[in-house]
DNA sequence: AGTTTCACG
DNA sequence: ACGTACGTGAAACTC
């Protein structure tokens, strides 16, 4: 052709390279030096395509700088919930920017602009040149610049081909006559991943039809009074916020960039430089398939001279690549830039990281077969269950020390036993608990267990239940269970910490807790005449009777009656979101917040606590007697129910009236509090070896202030409040598996700022860092994270594809080995106390655990001898290569004895 | 029966 | 491109 059409391509760099790095995330690329490269051949083969199939005469990719935009600068919140790039990705920019002068392509940004910005400014300028222009981005934020000669490019997704979008497309999209419409849309719409809010209640349907209707966002402003309900006040409340949304999402086309048509022009590659890129990426399939479409390397002269045949055939795109320009390479690198240059773009590459590839599943799965029984324990054995009618004609084999006790579910067991004046002797085997450590988040039901082991289907229990029938699945499950336990290494746990426990709680179980009802009902009058007094106040403010306990009643009182947030959090029904966080962010808006905050935790005072506790008091000894649960949690935890004695309110003052009624059981008693101080920090420590976190804890240091000290550079003794504070939030964190995001929503700080904090953090205290990958290595490996004792909880969604449920497993591997750990040491604690309790046939009684706290009815007579033991039995539970310290207080209520 | 909120470690 | 810190139990509301 005489006058080929100038076809330029302009790519949207880090919107591509974002694309590309997470749509390989699943199994990213990993080189042998643990560089990520998945962004770099993702772009690469971005770019590589667009070069062979599209032919483009010219091309230039457009990128953001670091500098805060125009945009950033008008609007605070604009990309304020962009999360920062992954170490990953950032790492790879320096080697995307080298392909790209590499291929002698042009690098445009302008300080101030966003590359939308460039790429705007660039083909309105190209246009006028007598360019057609491909805008190559994912965004939809681009059609509001096409024309007949400014078109988007949408890259190729799997599965779907690239799609050229013109005009015409983009007005049938959004149902608009004229594609700079699409402004309107997005003012009205808003932009969930810019942060850019639009008009509250309004959706891409609904703009698309207001903006058909009413041509332009102004215009539908003008004639909001035709409007209807909810929208019409959102329209008129909103028209502010609208219009600068549209504002924020216009794309300028006055960014001080200048179209450079010589240095866009398709250039030949600097071969050189691209092979020896190739090599240190690792790229090998890439590099041969480079050097066999234009390579020169190891110079095969038939293949060099074919190559470099300047008059290239349509129908062999490799050979057209770079033809349109018989210019020899460029000896200096790729054509300056306008308006930026590649070395601000650069990025200091973070440490390699070596994310572990995903390792096959080793993991053997719960369907053991059981039909192999091996005769670990050649002991005769004996099936006790509830059945009372049986125990007496059973005496003398439960009371015979050699016999192996089997059951399911023994602890009431054991408490009828030991009303009835029976004595259980020798070891117990309860396969309802064996099943909870093999499995700890499977059901432990027992028709479960026999469907699944036995492969037989028996009644539910509770309901047509067969005595018989039960004995003989119990002694079956019995034989499955034994080599499990063995093969998984969980005897010793078994037989040392959860069977012996089963006893301890039945003795804590009955033992019971005494609780001062009459002070309870006394400020359960106190609250309801408050609660009935806010109750009114609320309703006079929001000018409606409504339910206040309703969360969907609330949501619509606050968000659509008295408009407090235009960006309503919604919960994943769909509803208005009115937890606490939610709300007490809305507390400077409207005084009616307050009112409801305060309402709720009145209310939930009461109906939980001061009227459930007294009704649960047993009127045979005025004492509450809660259940503990040994086969629930998935850590290793207990649990307690009917009623919860684990979440007993101490946070707040009001709340702290309730444990004030927790009292002794008689006056020749006390209570008495042990605590475990810092134990799951403690714990993590050991575990990770970390020496700066042991020394913290040697020097008997705060730890929370040595933090501190440490994250924000300050002498230990010179730690504010503040600091300390935020110094917590992050040691808690880090139990949890904390992200940036998670860190900042609960200090109320920006993500930066937490990024920054958990980033001095790990260089403070990097064995924890490390210790983290190890875990989730570990987990991935296995299949199951461990504590120390080799408790066990499988995460069978470690090597998800899904990068949620993957995360979340990810969190428990690290969370679970601390979490399970505290439980392991705290059980064998409890252990040893009740054996010496019960070897000096002490008064004192074991109470309550709650977790890293253990309450007893001290008797007077034995105060000091008790904290002697207690203490001693707690730090010795478990010895870890930092000190344990425990906290023991007394009272005249639980309150009192902390 | 499922959801939401909130009490605890 | 996605959602967002671990583990529980109870009450009230909603369907």
């Amino acid at each position: 052709m005489e006058q080929p059409t100038k076809k330029l391509f302009l790519l949207d760099a880090y919107a591509l390279i974002y694309r590309a790095f997470f749509a390989l995330s699943r199994r990213p690329a990993i080189n042998s030096k643990g560089l990520n490269t998945s962004a770099v051949m993702g772009f690469l083969n971005t770019l590589y395509d667009v070069l062979r199939n599209e032919k483009p005469t010219h091309l230039g990719v457009a990128f953001d700088l670091a500098a805060p935009t125009v945009r950033a600068q008008e609007y605070t919140e604009y990309k304020a919930n962009r999360e920062t790039m992954p170490d990953d990705l950032r790492a790879s920019i320096p080697y995307i920017i080298r392909l790209i002068q590499g291929f002698n392509i042009p690098i445009y940004a302008a300080e101030g602009y966003e590359a939308d910005d460039v790429i705007g400014t660039l083909s309105h300028q190209a246009e006028q040149q007598g360019f057609v222009t491909y805008m190559m981005t994912p965004d939809k934020d681009f059609g509001q610049l096409v024309t007949d000669k400014v078109l988007i490019y949408k890259p190729a997704k799997f599965g779907a081909p690239a799609q050229v979008w013109g005009p015409k497309e983009v007005c049938e999209r959004y149902g608009i006559e004229h594609p700079t419409q699409l402004i309107d849309i997005l003012g009205l719409w808003g932009d969930a991943s810019d942060n850019i809010p639009g008009i509250p209640g309004i959706g891409e349907k609904n703009a698309s039809l207001l903006v058909g209707k009413y041509g332009s966002l102004e215009n539908l402003i003008a004639h909001a009074d035709e409007l209807k309900g909810k929208q019409k006040e959102n329209v008129i409340n909103f028209a502010q916020q609208g219009l600068m949304s549209k504002h924020l999402a216009t794309i300028m086309l006055d960014a001080p960039v200048q179209l450079d048509e010589e240095g866009l022009r398709i250039h030949q590659p600097n071969v050189e430089a691209l092979l020896e890129l190739f090599d240190e990426l690792e790229f090998r399939t890439f590099k041969r398939r480079f050097i066999a479409d234009y390579g020169v390397i190891e110079p095969d002269p038939a293949q060099v001279g074919l190559l470099r045949r300047s008059a290239p055939r349509n129908d062999d795109p490799a050979l057209t690549l770079f033809s349109a320009n018989d210019h020899a390479v460029h000896a200096e690198g790729s054509p300056t830039p306008v308006g930026g240059t590649p070395a601000t773009l650069s990025v200091i590459a973070s440490e390699a990281k070596h994310p572990e590839g995903s390792s096959t599943e080793g993991r053997k799965t719960n369907q053991n077969a059981p039909s192999i029984v091996e005769p670990v324990d050649a002991r005769e054995t004996l099936v006790i269950t509830t059945d009372e009618t049986r125990w007496e004609e059973q005496k003398a084999r439960i009371g015979n020390p050699d016999i192996m006790k089997v059951g399911y579910n023994l602890k009431p067991v054991l408490t009828g036993l030991r009303k009835r004046g029976i004595s259980l002797q020798g070891t117990l085997f309860d396969v309802m608990i064996a099943h909870y450590l093999i499995e700890p988040e499977q059901p432990h039901k027992l028709e479960n267990l026999s469907e699944t082991y036995l492969n037989r289907t028996i009644s539910p229990m509770g309901n047509l239940w067969n005595p018989n029938e039960n004995e003989e699945v119990i002694q079956e499950l019995y034989h499955c269970f034994l080599p499990m336990l063995k093969n998984n290494g969980l005897e010793k746990l078994f037989y040392d910490i959860e069977m012996p426990l089963v006893s301890v709680l039945s003795v804590m179980e009955e033992n019971g807790v005494k609780i001062d009802s009459d002070n309870l009902h006394a400020i359960s009058e106190e609250f309801g005449q408050h609660i009935r007094q806010l109750e009114s106040e609320i309703h006079t403010m929001a000018g409606v009777n409504f339910n206040i306990a309703s969360p969907k009643q609330l949501g619509e009182v606050l968000f659509e009656k008295l408009m407090l947030d235009v960006k309503a959090k919604k919960t994943k029904t769909g509803q208005y979101a009115t937890g606490e966080d939610v709300l007490q962010k809305l507390t400077g808006k409207h005084p009616i917040i307050n009112a409801i905050l305060e309402y709720r935790s009145y209310t939930k005072l009461k109906s939980t606590y001061l009227d459930a506790l007294p009704a649960l008091i047993n009127p045979n000894d005025g004492l509450i007697h809660t259940s503990f649960n040994q086969a629930v949690t998935a850590t290793g935890r207990l649990s307690s129910n009917n009623p919860n004695l684990q979440n007993i309110p101490v946070r707040t003052a009001n709340g702290r009236e309730i444990r004030r009624a927790f009292v002794p059981r008689s006056k020749d008693y006390t209570l008495m509090a042990a605590d475990y101080s810092q134990i799951e920090l403690r714990i993590i420590a050991h575990l990770s070896g970390d020496p700066a976190m042991i020394q913290d804890f040697n020097l008997g240091h705060d730890i929370h202030a040595a933090t501190a000290a440490k994250v924000f550079h300050v002498p230990i003794d010179q730690v504010s409040k503040e600091q300390r504070s935020r110094a917590k939030a992050v040691n808690f964190g880090i139990i949890y598996g904390m992200s940036a995001f998670g860190l900042a929503e609960r200090m109320e700080i920006s993500r930066g700022e937490a990024a920054e904090i958990i980033k001095k953090y790990f260089e403070e205290y990097a064995g924890i860092k490390e210790y983290m990958n190890r875990s989730i290595a570990m987990a991935k490996e296995k299949g199951y994270a461990e504590t120390i004792l080799g408790r066990r909880r499988y995460l069978r969604d470690i090597n998800a594809s899904n990068a949620t449920v993957r995360n979340f497993a990810e969190r428990n591997a690290i969370n679970a080995p601390i979490q399970g750990s505290s439980a392991d040491m705290i059980k064998i604690a409890m252990i040893a106390i009740h054996r010496e309790l019960q070897r000096l046939k002490m008064q004192s009684k074991m109470i309550l655990q709650v977790h890293d706290e253990l309450v007893f009815d001290a008797h007077l007579d034995e105060l000091s001898q008790l904290k002697t033991i207690v203490n001693d039995k707690m730090v010795n539970a478990l010895p870890l290569s930092v000190p344990i310290i425990v906290e023991i207080n007394t009272g005249e209520n639980w309150l009192e004895a902390h």
